[in-house]
RNA sequence: GGUGAGGUGCCUGAGUGGCCGAAAGGAACGGUUUGCUAAACCGUCGUACGGGCUUAAACCUGUACCGAGGGUUCGAAUCCCUCCCUCACCGCCA
C-alpha cells in the first residue's frame, strides 16, 4: 500500500499517477489524508490524557507505600475521572486507524513515469520482440491435437478427476513438463538465485501481504476449514519469507527462485481462449523474486528482462516483449512487462512470464525493511517475474517445432528430457 | 484427534502487580590492544506512532508494544477470559 506521509507531500503528483492507471476513486485520496489528520489528532488526545494517567498512578503508588491513604484514595478519584474521559477516545481511535487502513488498501499502486497512458492491452507497447516466426506445414495443427496425437496430456481425464482445467500431464509429456522446470531452476541458480519450495497454501496474512487480499479473493480457491489459500503463484510464498523482517543493507539484493503448481479460479472465462492449455485453473510455474535496495529497483527490473529473455532465447520461442499501460497493470504493480510467445500454430500471442517492479507497495503492506550501518530501518522495493510459466512454453514448443516425424526440441532440454525429440 | 507444556528483544534466557522497554549471557556493530588470527577490555546494541527543536539530521519528549484481542486494577510482561501459534508424548497417516 501506499505510504501516508508520501501522500501527504506529493499529492498532485499521485492523483495524476491514478490518473494514468485509470483509477476512478480519486476522491479516495482526500479521505486518507483526512482520517490521518483525524488520527494524529486523536492519538495526541489520547497520549496526553494517558501520560497523566500514568503520573498519577506513579504518585498513587508512592503514597501508598508511605501509608497516606486518604491521600492515595482521592488520586484514585482523579485517575478515574480521566479514564472515563479516556475510553471514547480510544475507541474513536481504534475506529479511525481501522478506516484509515481500509481506505488506504483500496489505492493501487503508483505506475512510473514511463508507464505507457492507455486503457486496454492494445495500447501495451512493444519493447521488442526476438526470435523468428516459423513457416508451419499446411497440416500443421493446435497443440491440443498435437498432445493427442502423441499422448503427451489428456484433457478430458483431468474433467473426470477434478473439472475443466486441470490437464493430466503423462508420459512424454509429463517428462517434458519436468524437464522444463528442471532447466528453468538450474538457469536460474546459475544466475545468482537461491532455491526454494515453498508451501503451496498460505494463510491470509500472507495473501494480504502480496496483494492478493483483499480485493482478488474469488481469484484464489479458498480452503475454508482452515482458512488457508492455494497459492496463485510462487510469488505469495516466496515474498512472505521475509515478512516482518529487517535485513541489513549489504543482505541486499536477495535473489529467491521456486517452482510450484499454481492454482486460479479464473471465473468467468470461456470460449476458445480457454482452449488446451491456454488457460487452467491448475499450472506449474517457476518464479522469480527479488527484495532489493529502492534505489536499484529498476535496475534489478531490468536484469530481470534480461533474465528472462535470455531463457526464452535459449528455447528458441519467437517472443515479443510488451511494456503494460497503465490500464493493464496489477493493482499492486509500478511498471510492468510481459513476455509473449507467438504460438504459430493459433496464431496468437500468450503470454508467459509478467515481470514487475512493485516498488514500496507490497513491502509497505509486509515491513520486508533493511538498515543501513547506523540508519533507520527504510523498506525495500520487491520484484518479481514468471521464469517461466510452463504451460504456455509447452504449447509453442509443440506447435512450432511439429513436423511430420515428431517434434523435435530445443537443444537447452535434451540432457533433461532423455531425447532430442517427442516421437 | 487426545493429553501436557509453553509463546519475553537478533538468539538463549530471567522476571508472578508499581523501582520493567525489560536482568544476564551470546551474537552483531564501533573502538582500544595486537606482527596476523584469537583473546581481553571499553562502548553501542528494539520498533511504531505523536509532540518539541531544526533547513535537515542529531537530539529532547510523550504514548504503545513481552503471540493477538478483550477484561480486572489507581497501576499489568506479571491476574482473568477468548483466539492464534509452537513444542512434547500418544493415536492416525504419507
Amino acid at each position: 500500500m501506499l505510504q501516508v506521509p508520501f501522500i501527504r507531500q506529493n499529492k498532485e503528483l499521485v492523483l495524476e499517477r491514478l490518473a494514468l492507471k485509470n483509477f476512478k476513486e480519486t476522491g479516495l485520496v482526500d479521505e486518507v489524508l483526512a482520517l490521518d489528520d483525524k488520527r494524529k489528532r486523536l492519538t495526541q488526545e489520547y497520549d496526553e490524557t494517558q501520560a497523566q494517567v500514568n503520573s498519577l498512578s506513579k504518585e498513587i503508588g508512592k503514597l501508598m507505600a508511605q501509608g497516606k491513604k486518604e491521600e492515595g484514595e482521592a488520586q484514585r478519584a482523579a485517575v478515574n475521572a480521566l479514564k472515563e474521559k479516556l475510553g471514547p477516545v480510544n475507541e474513536e481511535l481504534n475506529a479511525t486507524e481501522k478506516a484509515l487502513h481500509d481506505t488506504l488498501v483500496k489505492l493501487p499502486n503508483l505506475p512510473a513515469a514511463i508507464v505507457p497512458p492507455g486503457k486496454t492491452p492494445e495500447e501495451n507497447v512493444e519493447v521488442r520482440r526476438g526470435g523468428d516466426i516459423p513457416t508451419l506445414p499446411a497440416d500443421a495443427v493446435p497443440h491440443w491435437d498435437l498432445a493427442k496425437k502423441y499422448q503427451l496430456i489428456d484433457f478430458e481425464l483431468g474433467n473426470k478427476i477434478t473439472g475443466s482445467g486441470f490437464p493430466v500431464f503423462q508420459k512424454q509429456g509429463a517428462r517434458l513438463q519436468r524437464a522444463m522446470i528442471q532447466y528453468f531452476l538450474d538457469f536460474n541458480l546459475d544466475n545468482g538465485y537461491t532455491e526454494y519450495a515453498p508451501p503451496y497454501l498460505v494463510n491470509e496474512t500472507s495473501a494480504f501481504g502480496t496483494g492478493q487480499l483483499p480485493d482478488k479473493e474469488g481469484q484464489m480457491y479458498h480452503a475454508t476449514e482452515d482458512n488457508y489459500f492455494l497459492i496463485p503463484t510462487a510469488e505469495v510464498p516466496l515474498t512472505n519469507i521475509y515478512r516482518d523482517e529487517i535485513v541489513k543493507d549489504t543482505d541486499l539484493p536477495i535473489k529467491m527462485t521456486g517452482y510450484t503448481p499454481c492454482f486460479r479460479r479464473e471465473a468467468g472465462s470461456y470460449g476458445k481462449d480457454v482452449r488446451g492449455l491456454n488457460r487452467v485453473h491448475q499450472f506449474d510455474k517457476v518464479e522469480l523474486v527479488q527484495i532489493v535496495h529502492p534505489e536499484k529497483s529498476f535496475d534489478a527490473l531490468d536484469e530481470m528482462v534480461a533474465h528472462v529473455e535470455k531463457l526464452l532465447n535459449t528455447l528458441q520461442l519467437p517472443y515479443r516483449i510488451l511494456r503494460l499501460c497503465g490500464g493493464d497493470m496489477s493493482f499492486a504493480s509500478a511498471i510492468t512487462y510481459d513476455f509473449e510467445v507467438y504460438s504459430a500454430a493459433q496464431q496468437k500471442w500468450l503470454e508467459v512470464s509478467s515481470v514487475s517492479n512493485f516498488e514500496t507497495y507490497q513491502t509497505n503492506r509486509m515491513k520486508i525493511r533493511f538498515k543501513e550501518a547506523n540508519g533507520k530501518p527504510q523498506l525495500t522495493h520487491s520484484l518479481n517475474g514468471s521464469s517461466l510459466a510452463l504451460p504456455r512454453i509447452m504449447a509453442c514448443i509443440l506447435e512450432n517445432n511439429q513436423t511430420a516425424a515428431g517434434i523435435p526440441l530445443p537443444a537447452v532440454l535434451h540432457r533433461y528430457f532423455g531425447a532430442d525429440k517427442i516421437a
